[in-house]
DNA sequence: TTTAATGCAAAACCTTTGCACATCA
DNA sequence: TGATGTGCAAAGGTTTTGCATTAAA
C-alpha cells in the first residue's frame, strides 16, 4: 500500500487527509490484530511521530463515524478498532495468550433476515466473537 | 423468586450468600436488560441499601468468576452483566433508543464445531449481538 | 478567510486497590 | 480464630473536553 492509496482512501470516506491521520491509518494497515487507542499512540511515538494522545482518540472517533474502522470489545476494559476492509468477519479471541484471529467470512445473513421477520428489529451490523483456547495454546497444555 | 431460592442459588455457585450479594442478585432478577455496575449501585441506593460502589464492582467480579453472571459490552465504554439463566442467547441492541432485547436461543453450535475442525480453536463461549433499529423506533420515523 | 485539526492540560468516567474494620464459617 | 466480605479513600486506566494555536480548504 502506498501513501497515495491511503490518501485516496481517506478522501473516499470523507475524512480530511492530514499527516497524522495518514500515519494512524498506516498503523492499522500494518497491524495484524485490532488495536486500541493507547497502543496506536505508543506505536506512533516509537516511530518518532510527535502526536498527542487526544489526537489519536479523536481520530479514531472520526474514523469510526466515517465508517473507516469498526469498534470491537473483547472484555478488556478498552475499545479496539480494526480497518473496515469490506469483508465483514468475526474473531477468535484466545483467553490464554490473548491472540486474536479473524474468520474468513460471515454466514449470518439468513439470521439477520429471520430476526427482521420475527421481531421487526432491523440489524444494520452485528458482532460475533468466539472466546476460548487457540490451537497453539491447546497443544502447550 | 423468594429470598430462599436466591440463597440457594448463591450456594450452588459457591458464592458466600451475604445480605449485599443477595440484594445485588435480586436487582438482576428484577432487571429486564443487562446492567452495569454503576446502575446496580444506584438502584440499590434508591432502595435504601447502604452499600459501597466498590462492593458492587467486587461482587460483580465474584459473580462473573463463579459463572453466575456474564459480562456484555455494547460499545458504551462500560461493562454490563446479565444473569446466566442457563439458556444461552443473543441480543438486539437498538442504537436509537438504547433498548436491549434478548433472542430466544442460539443456533451457532454447528459453527463452533466447524471452527474447531478448521482452525483448531476451541471456543468455550461466544458473543453475538446485533445493532440496529428496533421495531418501535422504526415506526416512529 | 473560514473551517477544521491539533497540542496541552484538565477532567470525566468506569473500575480497581490498599488498608482497617466487621462479619461469617 | 481464621478466612472472607465491606467501607472508605485513593488511585489507575481509558477516553473526552475546553481552549488557544496551527494548519488546511
Amino acid at each position: 500500500m502506498t501513501a497515495d492509496t491511503s490518501h485516496i482512501l481517506l478522501k473516499r470516506y470523507s475524512v480530511q487527509p492530514t499527516a497524522h491521520r495518514l500515519a494512524i491509518l498506516s498503523v492499522f494497515r500494518d497491524a495484524t490484530a485490532p488495536l486500541d487507542g493507547q497502543t496506536v499512540y505508543e506505536i506512533l511515538l516509537r516511530q518518532g511521530a510527535g502526536i498527542d494522545r487526544a489526537t489519536v482518540f479523536r481520530t479514531l472517533k472520526t474514523f469510526e463515524r466515517a465508517g473507516l474502522v469498526q469498534p470491537l470489545e473483547f472484555n478488556e476494559g478498552k475499545v479496539r478498532f480494526e480497518l473496515n476492509r469490506g469483508m465483514h468477519h468475526h474473531h477468535l479471541v484466545c483467553t490464554e495468550c490473548g491472540s486474536i484471529q479473524c474468520l474468513k467470512q460471515c454466514e449470518l445473513d439468513g439470521m439477520v433476515e429471520s430476526i427482521k421477520r420475527e421481531t421487526g428489529f432491523s440489524a444494520s451490523f452485528h458482532r460475533l466473537d468466539f472466546f476460548g483456547t487457540c490451537a497453539k495454546c491447546r497443544k502447550e497444555e
